[in-house]
DNA sequence: ACCGCACTGTTGTAATAACAACTATTGATT
DNA sequence: AATCAATAGTTGTTATTACAACAGTGCGGT
């Protein structure tokens, strides 16, 4: 659908000032659907993101840090999202041995296995909602990388 | 830059996953950035659509309904920003007289002004944070519209 | 060893988001 | 006109965000 459309506006002052408006307004409808299906497994899509780092390293720790650095929202507080994945099982926190400020994370099986779950419905989901081919896709990944700078 | 050194991930499942964390990364970067620009007006990224929307509509009221539909994030609470932004003055609020469910929303001369303050920069701050041609802006909003079907 | 400074996380807080339940008003139906 | 459903907005509650202040640890220089 047009941005137009979804938030009613006949035009924009420039296409930089639409591109702004749309990436803003695309990430919240993404996170609206990521939230539905996040939801019936209690977790949050941060909390989702945090347990994706922490598969990509397994079985090695990841120390808080670097979970900050890699997260999508950088704003979010690693400690409380750790903890809370901690209380469900989903991690395990340890001190590190060597350097006591650093707090290692793991991924623990449990956590593993929600991942996985979540994993097989992945392609039809985006089939559901990715109305676009995989070529596009490719320009599109490549456009966003470029307007970062 | 590249999504994969913002996040320090080395590799997605697929093209389409990527999509949906590069959207929803350049959508936190934007607005980090975003936020930054208005906090010296003391007015938030939802405030500011609000007012833009009423800007829009300017002379006429916008219905406050109608102000939640229009809204880049629709779960922002519409009665709550526009509270905020009647006691900094920046709108009038009044009861519609045919229809006393419904409330008008109003943007004022002073919220008009603190708009105009804001636009004069718009151009420098896209240039200075957007790295992307005209050409190629245009083609990302026209993937990013195809993407949501 | 001691000092200062950078590093790594934690905690406090005020504001905001997410979601649902609620009130008030209107319009339609009988 | 009484009732019921639909509409328009408000309010309550819990969780999360945004931001800053804080505390403990390690490291380098003297």
């Amino acid at each position: 659908m047009k941005l137009e459309e979804a938030i009613k506006q006949k035009k924009f002052g420039n296409e930089f000032e639409k591109a702004v408006v749309n990436i803003l307004y695309t990430a919240s409808w993404l996170e609206g659907i990521n939230i539905r299906r996040l939801k019936p497994h209690d977790i949050s899509p941060q909390q989702y993101n945090v347990l994706r780092i922490l598969r990509g390293a397994h079985p090695n720790p990841v120390m808080l840090g670097e979970i900050t650095e890699r997260m999508i929202d950088k704003n979010s507080n690693a400690t409380r999202l750790v903890e809370k994945l901690r209380l469900k099982g989903f991690l395990k926190r340890d001190i590190c041995k060597t350097n006591r400020r650093q707090v290692d994370i793991t991924i623990t099986q449990k956590g593993l296995t929600l991942l996985d779950a979540l994993d097989i419905h992945i392609d039809e989901w985006q089939n559901e909602h990715l109305k676009i081919k995989k070529s596009e896709v490719q320009q599109l990944n490549e456009l966003l990388d470029k307007l970062r700078g």
